[in-house]
DNA sequence: CCGATAAGGTTCGATACCAGACCTTAAGGC
DNA sequence: GCCTTAAGGTCTGGTATCGAACCTTATCGG
């Protein structure tokens, strides 16, 4: 506005217009595309071995034109994360071992995004339980959520129960049928993960964090939202405080 | 390999993968400049006859280049939403009169966007009312609360009514300082002014919603995290059920 | 009345991205 | 063993956007 320095702090319309005009255009699509690309690998949502989706089909999911994910995806395999196979039946192959001893990657976003990511989990991450308990699932939907529980259990390594917990997140999201809460569940869910790879996590904690997941799967198939949501709360809140003690 | 022919529908894998991989770069730039200007000015965040702060912090706050920002002022020019002045103290101002009597605009998105757009509101708002109510706030804070209130509670005219209903749930929103949660909650806002100037609302329905409001404020006021929570449920779930049945 | 200043208006080259056509390689099927 | 096909690889022209400098207009202060 006419922002003559009157005010010794900021007006509270101010404050809306920020909030609405938020900045469009995340920098440069082909570093998004990167980054989506190597969290979906991370993730293990293409696991080590298995083959992206053709060039063409991906390009066309991400909303970018197939030149711009040729870059991004030379940029993985730079980055020793993939490699390509040329004719019928190639493609990009995954080579991701998620095993990395004490790593230990560093924190990539400001703390206090990290922070945010944690309060803005505990809302959408419990509404997510609910709603999925106040649907009637499908056989094949109840069937994902049971292998996905299954996964975060029996995962050997904490590399790979981190991956599958995640997993195990977003599955609980995809049940809503909500593109919005999907999509706030994957933000979230990807702060999650760079986070707790920067963390030590005792065996102790995995254990306690499998006791809820199999409470929130259980109350979601029996369709007790309440109880699904509640858990899913406390599940959040140990997460959280585990985090923030120890980032 | 991860894509054996075994799938009969589509693989839970590909779910998972269809979330991460979500499209980027929401068409031009252009015209999501247009977008998010027209729906500052239609929320009353630049009310009519007030400018617009000028050009080159604007593009800065959206992430966007003068040039672009120019021609989305220009179509609004166009569109007969401001006016521009040269000079020192000029500027774009606003020209914008929420009275359009029974207007009654067509709904531009599908019904499941905003269906799906509802359910959202339904786990964001409260959590945002419940956040707030937690935090001590600071006199400023309360001060925009009760002023944003008292403005939906003296609007005159259903339009104006409307803005300023939008502008209470953003400024709740705001009183959480969480970047993640008021982008939620003004996307949904966005979303819900559109389709509540698609149908017709009684003057019983303003009332109500009226209590309602005067109970979530003075609940955050309170620090009562809870009743915040639960009066804002209700809130979603009438303002939902209203258009539910009307759109 | 006149300079400083705060705005909008204009121009231009660089570049990221797109859309599509086309080429090359390697499996599979007949 | 050929032909189809499903993949990646390459090329090209077009366009949106950026960015940064520069011009023009109008107000304000002395």
């Amino acid at each position: 506005m006419a922002a003559p320095p009157d005010d010794v702090v900021s007006d509270p319309q101010d404050d809306l217009a920020a909030a609405v005009l938020r900045p469009l255009r995340a920098h440069h699509a082909f570093e998004s595309c990167v980054e989506m690309l190597a969290t979906s690998i991370r993730l293990g949502i293409y696991p080590d071995g298995s083959t992206l989706p053709p060039e063409r089909e991906l390009a066309e999911r991400m909303g970018v034109s197939r030149s711009t994910l040729r870059e991004a995806i030379g940029a993985l395999r730079d980055a020793k994360l993939l490699t390509t196979r040329r004719g019928r039946g190639g493609g990009s192959v995954v080579e991701f071992h998620p095993e990395e001893p004490g790593a230990s990657p560093k924190l990539q976003r400001p703390r206090e995004e990290l922070l945010d990511a944690l309060a803005f989990r505990r809302i959408v991450e419990p509404g997510a339980a609910h709603a999925a308990a106040k649907r009637t699932l499908t056989g094949q939907q109840a069937e994902m959520l049971r292998a996905s529980l299954e996964r975060v259990n029996s995962a050997a390594g904490k590399a790979v129960h981190r991956q599958a917990d995640a997993q195990f997140h977003l599955a609980i999201a995809s049940l809503t049928e909500s593109p919005l809460l999907i999509d706030a569940v994957t933000n979230v869910q990807v702060r999650l993960h760079e986070m707790l790879g920067a963390i030590p996590v005792l065996d102790r904690n995995i254990d306690h964090s499998r006791q809820q997941h199999d409470a929130i799967a259980e109350a979601i198939l029996a369709g007790d939202a309440f109880k699904a949501r509640r858990v899913m709360e406390s599940h959040c809140d140990d997460t959280a405080a585990l985090l923030r003690g120890l980032m």
